[in-house]
RNA sequence: GUGGCCAUAGCUCAGGUGGUUAGAGCGCCAGGUUGUGGUCCUGGAGGUCGGGGGUUCGAGUCCCCUUGGCCACCCCA
């Protein structure tokens, strides 16, 4: 039977996809926040000294597992798949061991300050303020030990916050010690759970052994007692670790950045060492209301093959600090507009090269399409935001002008040479 | 991964105990106003009732499976 167009014969409708579990698409209006979301953050941090980094969406599975075999990220959420080369690849489940490899790879001057705004992918099941492709704003600065710059990171984030709008928002603050306080809290640590093991969670007993760390950020009602008395590691600091953690308290306040010490805060992630910090929203009453953590990660350079070298960095999630930012009513998206939108009753000429012109002068424009009646096309021009309407039918086109109207403000309406619209309307734009 | 709730138009939602062509508001399109938007009036388009199977004379409604969403646990941004 040959081909046929005949329009009798309805083709099968095809197939409407969704995107894939835990994903979303942000569109405009939404969108113009994220724009002004991450061109703020980039101005912020910026003027900071922090340049932009672009890393790869994916790398080698052993990139990521350096963030620890004993966290879930590592455990049970990495979406790693192998290629048509069988490389074995992960996506990013977070910024930092990426932007550290890249670090290593370069060599770059120090000390390295940069920011990154970039998805991240975990397999995980969505829930509020939680999905499998999320967005994170983060820096990393590398090269310096110095304890100023954790309080320099962490005021930048806290300021960054506050220039959102936001007011609820707590800063819980932790140190690790050294890598070999670490691992001797650590040791101590097990001890204590040790002796205690029949009084935790049942879910949290296999922890113990391995990642005795693990049980510490336990929300289990019987893991929390024991938790409760088992000693805490800002007891079990060496001195240069206490020396730098003072340091880096006493900065905080010098500075007005409120904060209190959290003992628990251990962080879900194996290479943290001296300073961690979370910033949480008291706003949000989603059971995920950490809208931004980080700390320094002293020794994972090392681990990724590069030479020692101290590190420090934070994400921030894109998605909760927007849902943030609406618990506290702030940051609403901008209202996109044009300044000038082109009406044109005469076949099409005069919305081509009047918005081309205009376009090429810098100036925002849009138009209407398809030769729709006026009405449609006004409607157009009001719903677009445009202050001004240029308006092209029979009359101008024989007089050689072009109506220029105010649809914002009670001037009205007037025509004007053709050839005098650019000018017309940067007097008044 | 475990559990709970949910899925009807582009959006927000109605649709007792199963019963003729599935509705509303908003949005969209057109007309009223043959060259004027934002207000108003009138009309219109738009739906495989998430998908598949089953029960029934008959399913948006009941049952099973499945996919997806939301929420909690777990964990994290």
């Amino acid at each position: 039977m040959p081909a046929t167009d005949d329009a009798t014969v309805e083709p099968a409708r095809a197939q409407a996809f969704k995107a894939p579990i835990g994903t979303h698409d942000v569109l405009p209006p939404e969108s113009a926040r994220w724009e002004t979301l991450v061109a703020a953050f980039a101005t912020h941090f910026g003027r900071a000294g922090y340049g932009l980094v672009q890393q790869p969406m994916f790398e080698e599975i052993g990139v990521f597992r350096r963030m620890g075999e004993g966290t879930d990220v590592v455990r049970k959420e990495m979406y790693d798949f192998l290629d048509k080369g069988d490389r074995h690849l992960a996506l990013r489940p977070e910024g930092t061991a990426s932007v550290v490899r890249a670090f290593v790879e370069h060599r770059p001057t120090l000390p390295w300050k940069v920011w990154y705004a970039a998805p991240s992918f975990r397999y995980e099941k969505p829930q509020a303020g939680r999905y499998r492709q999320h967005h994170q704003l983060g820096v990393e600065a590398l090269g310096t030990a110095d304890p100023d710059l954790d309080v320099e990171v962490i005021r930048l984030l806290g300021d960054f916050y506050a220039s959102l709008g936001l007011r609820r928002v707590d800063l819980a603050v932790n140190s690790m010690g050294t890598p070999e306080d670490r691992r001797a809290y650590v040791d101590t640590l097990r001890s204590f759970l040790v002796g205690r093991i029949r009084d935790l969670a049942p879910e949290d007993q296999e922890k113990v052994e391995a990642f005795p760390m693990r049980v510490l950020d336990s929300k289990r009602a019987a893991t929390r007692a024991v938790v409760a008395d088992a000693p805490s590691i800002v007891e079990h600091l060496s001195a240069g670790a206490a020396a730098h953690f003072d340091r880096v308290q006493a900065g905080l306040r010098a500075l007005g950045v409120a904060f209190r010490i959290e003992p628990r805060l251990v962080r879900g992630l194996d290479y943290y060492t001296h300073t961690t910090f979370e910033f949480q929203s008291e706003a949000l009453d989603a059971a995920q209301n950490t809208i931004g953590g980080g700390g320094r990660y002293d020794g994972l350079v090392e681990q990724l093959g590069g030479p020692p070298t101290p590190g420090i960095g934070f994400g921030s999630g894109i998605e909760r600090v927007l849902l943030t930012c609406d618990a506290e009513g702030v940051f609403g998206a901008p209202q996109r507009r044009v300044d000038v939108f082109v009406v044109d009753l005469v076949g099409g000429d005069a919305a081509r090269d009047l918005t081309a012109l205009l376009q090429r002068s810098g100036v925002s424009v849009d138009r209407a399409w398809d030769g729709r009646s006026l009405k449609a096309q006004m409607k157009a021009a009001d719903r677009s935001g445009a202050a001004w309407a240029l308006i092209v039918g029979e009359d101008e086109q024989v007089a050689g002008v072009v109506t220029v109207r105010d649809l914002r403000g009670g001037t009205g309406q007037h025509p004007v040479a053709r050839d005098e619209v650019l000018a017309h309307l940067r007097a008044r734009i």
